[in-house]
RNA sequence: GCCACCGUAGCUCAAUGGUAGAGCAAUCGCUUCGUAAGCGAUAGGUUAUGGGUUCGAUUCCCAUCGGUGGCUCCA
């Protein structure tokens, strides 16, 4: 643990991984006519690296095959990695058949801009590097010779399309994911842990558990929650309308549906019509799903006259939003088109801002202690200088003003954050909070977001101390994220073991013969009554069957009730990390699980 | 939306250019059992949908729908 920290850019590992790519571009241009084969950049990334390729044609599985075998094969002639540092001239020369390395050279001669076409601090030397007959512009570094690529610890992993440059406007080009570890043991340590990740993927564990469903008829991204989802949900929604009661909020209802004028006033036709769904038409007038529920949240506000004295009013809904996300961007719970939010605005006055964004950040944190997340980063999401006027509200001086309040706010409140341009709303600056699904992906699980902009294109005003109107502030937040995200998430974040209080179902009673099932039904009575969710397996099964279904289904108490138990009045707990607890009797069990769900434990 | 791959019973999977089979689940019996699968029987499929090639298609080709891995985009 004393180790000294290498960073990953300067570590062994990364030169293999970044030597792999270009023995694989070799690999790669072997299978076609020399120059047939364009190639553009390849990195090293978090476990592993990429290419990608302009081809003639598409990569097939068997492809990937003959590229890995190729592969090994110059791996084994250790050719040396060589470095040459060119002028632009001579670069350009080197690549007359190569029209993204000639891009690329372009860029760093024209004032440094980096192989993704971000901006350099400085003006980069252009340097090449050579293996066997493989030359590729290259910042380096690299392993001396192929050799050091551990020829049973490489693996190609999938062809991918990929917009160069990132860019969707561009050329689609041919991505080839590996991965490239120093040992072989390292390789199937890697690999196992992508297997074990799919079982904890909310799509497998949510079938698994019976939480959600699709159906083909209903539509892609439009969940159907099961009764277990159902569940989830009641409880998820009973916690946050406790504790936004004791935080100051009120609950609101508004409609799934509005008039198109709405959203043309609060601007988001120009910035979200795309993910919209298409506008209905009703006698001469149009109407749109929401998409979110702010401008109904704002409607509200100014339903009335609003006093400096009303402020901070904060209206919550769990409202239900429909976004028409494109095809290929559905993902399980986790990006979905129908989706209920943990949504709230709060109104404000520029000095009771910190308080109430604070407040909100509290929020977050009260709710990862409750279910123990820790994985988490805190982003603040800021403008970038380009997208004015375009992706966001043209008034730079309000972006700077409102983002350094959210730092001051930050700082203050002693809460660790990373800051990331061209990230924020189109109306502000935001706090998301970033998780990783499973299988690695990011999502933006809560978001806490200022809204300097909108508010006055409603026309939103208090009167002020001075009688004077002012506009207010606004914090649009969803802490709880939506339920689809949050059951997503949480899903994998328990690994289907939901703790008591929300477990669907929190304990079966398993009679151990028939002759116990009139006992186990007044076991079961008596737990409903005390409001928990219980079921009685009474199939003729053995129990082993019985526990042995209960155990898939990840729920918390099994009471087994036998001879033993229906005559002394007790049950015989098993947990679902397989521990017998000693019989108890239905009172003590009840105190047990009470304090349990006391706890969120 | 784009690129690639995939789609067989509720679930997990098998098989084949000559109209499909297993295990689990379900149903019905038998069994009444002490902490992760007792035994048997029955039922369940226009092989996602629609075209095409073929004497014949579930298998080959095309389109559509849905899913998966990425890209783009996002709570």
């Amino acid at each position: 643990s004393d180790q000294p920290v290498v960073k990953y850019e300067d570590s062994q590992l990364y030169r293999i991984r970044h030597s792999a790519a270009h023995v694989m571009a070799q690999a790669v241009s072997e299978l076609f006519e020399p120059g047939e084969a364009k190639i553009a950049i390849g990195p090293p990334i978090d476990q592993g690296f990429y290419y990608d390729f302009d081809l003639p044609r598409t990569l097939t599985p068997e492809d990937l095959k003959a590229i890995e075998k190729r592969m090994r094969q110059i791996i084994a002639q250790k050719f040396p990695f060589e470095k040459k540092v060119v002028s632009a001239e001579e670069a350009k020369a080197m690549f007359p058949d190569q029209p993204y390395k000639i891009e690329l050279i372009e860029g760093l001669e024209a004032g440094g801009l980096d192989e993704y076409g971000q901006p350099l601090d400085e003006t980069p030397e252009i340097s090449f590097y050579t293996h066997d007959s493989f030359t590729d512009l290259c910042r380096g570094p690299h392993v001396e010779h192929t050799g050091k690529i551990n020829p049973s610890a490489i693996k190609l992993m999938s062809v991918a399309g990929a917009y160069w440059r990132g860019d969707e406007n561009n050329t689609q080009l041919q991505r080839i994911y590996g991965t490239a570890w120093e040992k072989p043991a390292e390789l199937k340590a890697y690999l196992r842990m992508l297997e074990e990740a799919k079982k904890r993927d909310h799509r497998k564990l949510g079938k698994e558990l019976d939480i959600y469903t699709f159906d083909e008829e209903v539509g892609p991204g439009l969940p159907l929650w099961l009764p277990n989802g159902g569940v989830i949900i009641e409880e998820l929604e009973q916690l946050a309308k406790k504790i936004e009661r004791e935080s100051g909020y009120q609950q609101v209802r508004t409609p799934h549906l509005t008039k198109e004028v709405l959203f043309q006033r609060s601007g988001h036709l120009p910035y979200y019509a795309e993910s919209m769904y298409p506008p209905m038409d009703m006698e001469g007038t149009r109407y749109y799903i929401k998409p979110m529920n702010c401008p109904m949240h704002h409607k509200i506000f100014s339903a009335r006259p609003r006093s400096y004295r009303d402020l901070p009013v904060r209206l919550a809904e769990y409202g239900t939003c429909y976004r028409y996300e494109k095809s290929g961007e559905l993902f399980g719970l986790m990006r979905v088109r129908s989706m209920q939010m943990n949504d709230a605005h709060i109104y404000c006055s520029e000095a009771q801002f910190e308080e109430e964004f604070m407040a909100v950040i509290d929020l977050y944190l009260k709710y990862f202690k409750i279910f123990n997340i820790e994985k988490y980063v805190m982003r603040l999401s800021t403008h970038a200088k380009d997208g004015l006027g375009k992706k966001y509200v043209d008034n730079e001086r309000l972006w700077l003003k409102t983002e350094e309040m959210v730092r001051q706010a930050m700082d203050n409140g002693g809460v660790p954050y990373v800051e990331v341009p061209d990230e924020a709303a189109f109306y502000g600056p935001k706090i998301d909070v970033q998780v990783w699904s499973a299988i690695g992906k990011e999502f933006t699980l809560a978001t806490n977001q200022v809204d300097f902009s909108v508010p006055e294109k409603f026309d939103l005003v208090f009167k002020n101390s001075q009688g004077e109107d002012e506009t207010p502030l606004c914090i649009h937040r969803a802490p709880l994220s939506t339920h689809e995200r949050m059951i997503g998430f949480l899903i994998e974040h328990y690994g289907g073991a939901f703790p008591l209080w929300i477990a669907p179902v929190q304990a079966v009673i398993v009679p151990i013969a028939d002759r116990h099932l009139a006992y186990a039904e007044g076991v079961a009575e008596k737990l409903k009554a005390a409001g928990l969710r219980v079921n009685v397996d009474a199939r003729g099964d053995r129990m082993n069957a019985k526990i042995r279904d209960a155990q898939k289904m990840k729920i918390p108490y099994m009471l087994v009730v036998g001879d033993q138990e229906a005559e002394n009045g007790t049950i015989a707990p098993r947990l679902r990390s397989g521990e017998r607890l000693d019989a108890l009797s239905v009172d003590a069990l009840l105190e047990r699980m009470a304090a349990e769900i006391e706890n969120y434990a």
